[in-house]
DNA sequence: CCCTGTTTCCATCATTTGATGGAAACATAG
DNA sequence: CTATGTTTCCATCAAATGATGGAAACAGGG
């Protein structure tokens, strides 16, 4: 029954937010009297806590997964077999995305309870990728670039519903849609790594040329 | 004082969301009691709608202006100058981003209140990068690309208070690194048009064309 | 069966929250 | 000043919500 709780308080909360979401909706989706639940999980952030451990849990699993079917292989070979299974497996657990995505962009009024802190992966993603040659002090412009990789996973599979009905697209269309976006914009980006050789920073001006602006070089700090 | 409580209102719904906010969060934040607040909004709903309108009719004045300034350029200056104005415009109003990614993200206990249609920009951002031919009937695959580098956009603007923390960086830096970002993800991603000529659409599977030559000059740091 | 520990439910509270009616304050034209 | 319309606040409600105590149901070992 705990854990039949925290299934459900996943969904839950992925679709309405903490917010949106009451103990009540969670009990009702399960058939259970409100008191059940807190018995089980203490007070609402308590359970919503547990829940996000889980989801990272979850998503940290899949990432060593994903990593030893990759490793070795080229950069392009390795985002498009990471991107198909990414994607895949994200869409069976939408919730993941949209409670990582309300951690990023929401508030909470209550005190603090869930603030703390869980890592984001992004070494070990830049590492796998074979973009960071040392685990640690990953320079800042390597870090963006890899959250803002997962980010764009995160919200097409967050937004599946909201972007299906703007595209008017079946769902199987919609996944395949989605595989073939993140390539299509994913794979050229981080190419220019495999064309760089290997650790030419390049500063973050890439793709402009030109124009040479009055960026300073700014070397990885 | 109806222009207040609007522009008040938009910055708390974009902190905490529609459930995350009460209308006493509002009021107390002017300094107002609650029904002058319903007096001239009515419901929270419609406060609700009224915001979600207003920043749209933002976003949308914020687009054509770029649109003209840009107007006849290269696809990459193109990209280049309205990934800095719409970065530095929406980082003057995040709100805009927190309250279009909530849309897509959460739902609401609310009847139906909030599910109203709001055109997502989509056609007159590809037409104005040059990428659609024909304003209506844009390919699912464009318009899906359109989605996801806006998406990239928002992303930053909306979390930069949890990214900051997360990445150690100062408000500056940080807002020079999304655009570099930006530009490093985006601009190789849509450079493909360019190389493609006019419009080979290439099917979705895009991740191959990165092999080929690549981009020819890289000014050299 | 009885005893004990666990789990579930019912009844109930105290707050919070959305919402409103009506009195007071304010403004403005005549 | 007075009359009229507008705006703001005070007091208050009803419903929703987080949370809890205690009785009942259940489970298993002796």
């Amino acid at each position: 029954m705990k854990g039949k709780i925290l299934e459900v308080a996943r969904r839950i909360f992925g679709e309405y937010g903490f917010h949106g979401t009451t103990t009540r909706m969670i009990a009702q989706e399960i058939g259970i009297d409100i008191s059940t639940l807190y018995y089980h999980w203490g007070e609402k952030g308590d359970l919503y806590e547990a829940v996000i451990l889980d989801i990272y849990e979850d998503l940290r699993t899949k990432l060593i997964e994903i990593e030893q079917i990759v490793h070795g292989k080229s950069l392009s070979t390795r985002m498009d077999t990471a991107i198909e299974m990414m994607t895949d497996y994200l869409f069976l657990s939408p919730e993941i995305c949209n409670l990582i995505l309300f951690r990023y962009f929401t508030r909470t009024r209550q005190p603090s309870n869930l603030d703390f802190r869980v890592p984001e992966f992004i070494s070990e993603i830049a590492f796998s990728m074979g973009i960071a040659k040392d685990r640690k002090h990953l320079p800042l412009d390597i870090r963006m670039r890899m959250l803002a990789m997962m980010n764009q996973i995160y919200n097409f599979v967050a937004g599946q519903n909201f972007f299906m009905d703007l595209l008017k697209t079946t769902r199987e269309d919609y996944v395949q849609n989605v595989k073939d976006t993140l390539k299509f914009i994913l794979i050229p980006a981080f190419a220019q790594y495999e064309r760089a050789g290997k650790h030419h920073d390049g500063n973050g001006d890439a793709g402009t040329m030109g124009e040479g602006d009055g960026k300073k070089e700014e070397t990885a700090p």
